[in-house]
DNA sequence: GTCTATAGCCAGATAGAC
DNA sequence: GTCTATCTGGCTATAGAC
């Protein structure tokens, strides 16, 4: 009974290589890529690409479908000691993932097909901006619950977090604008936030 | 001496029409629009606008940069009373008129091009958000001043308030999610976010 | 200035040989 | 299964009449 063969086809090398060819032209010429460019930047024909994935849309849908499970996470439960140090830990992480070439070519991609594929890209918001904020507020409730945090809706405070720590830099990235691009720069911002979220949810208790 | 003709193109009806038709086209078609649609829609022929803008692109710019002037607004100086309300008031303010679909299909249309046009694109965002974080953090300043903010960076907090007034919804409307579409639901998370933000910025003395 | 008609091009999808 | 070659449609932009 060993493991059968289980031809994802993300572990397929030439599939990978087709993705990796979408990314990066993506990453290159924005939200205007054509099937030619696509083939030869993978090394095979158009007709090629069109007996494995059927269509652009297909294809693209299931590149970016890979790309959405890119996303930090919290592990371990909150404690006094620990509160802090794991959501910076998250917010950096967070932020470094947003800043790769990747994500904000994907987030350009996936804007781009909202009107005229509304169901495929709100399935991927869901399951990518959605489960993650759902994960956030777990934890949150959990640090509430052990009143490390006031108490609060946890939805409401995941969310509010995460706008924390993205801030404008998401947008900055998506219309070309500097932003913070280095380490240093985003381990700053995401402790500015992370403080600042801390302060506005402290237990009242705290006062004492 | 009377006020010239002064012919901005905004004033000028028939380009009006022309932006509407874009706008109406972006709102329900995304970000891929023809110029036969918009001739279609505002009435004229494809040569008309040739004629008046030269190419697709200044055509679209020049829609952009109308769209892009319209932003809330924090009036007066801040006191004691109306810091809270006022903050409150800008919030709201912000929320509707970012959930305008005219607002969301700039905003596709914006990213799409960030790409090919990242000049232009900048410069839309340096004027419309930049002005916005900028004004944003004058006001704050102001407080910080006069003891009703603790001191910190006011450009940092701007962007830091921003960011929680949006929270996730901006993102949510760009990928066809369920959004805080009412004036109710809008006006408790600006009060939401407000309130948090006051209480991380609360000044230290204000705790005796 | 505004129209109809068209040139020229590019991209998505397919046909058919190997 | 993969390739080369091709079809087809739509799009930007222009030409030329009125």
């Amino acid at each position: 009974m060993q493991t059968p063969p289980l031809p994802r086809p993300s572990d397929n090398p030439r599939h990978q290589q087709v993705h990796e060819a979408v990314r990066a032209l993506v990453r290159e010429q924005g939200v205007q890529i054509s099937m030619d460019a696509v083939a030869a930047r993978a090394g095979c024909s158009k007709q090629t690409l069109y007996a494995r994935y059927g269509s652009k849309q297909a294809l693209l849908l299931q590149v970016l479908s890979d790309d959405g499970n890119n996303r930090a996470t919290l592990a371990g439960t909150p404690d006094a000691a620990t509160l802090r140090p794991r959501l910076a830990a998250f917010a950096r992480d967070h932020l470094a993932r947003l800043s790769q070439p990747d994500t904000i070519g994907t987030a350009r991609l996936v804007t781009a097909q909202a009107t005229q594929f509304p169901d495929e890209v709100r399935a991927l918001f869901d399951t990518c901006v959605g489960g993650l904020q759902e994960r956030l507020a777990h934890w949150l409730q959990q640090a509430m619950r052990r009143g490390l945090l006031r108490h609060d809706d946890p939805h409401f405070a995941a969310e509010l977090l995460l706008g924390m720590i993205v801030g404008l830099d998401f947008d900055r990235q998506r219309f070309m604008f500097p932003h913070r691009d280095t380490a240093a720069q985003q381990a700053d911002w995401a402790d500015f936030a992370v403080d600042s979220f801390l302060r506005a949810f402290a237990p009242p208790a705290s006062r004492a």
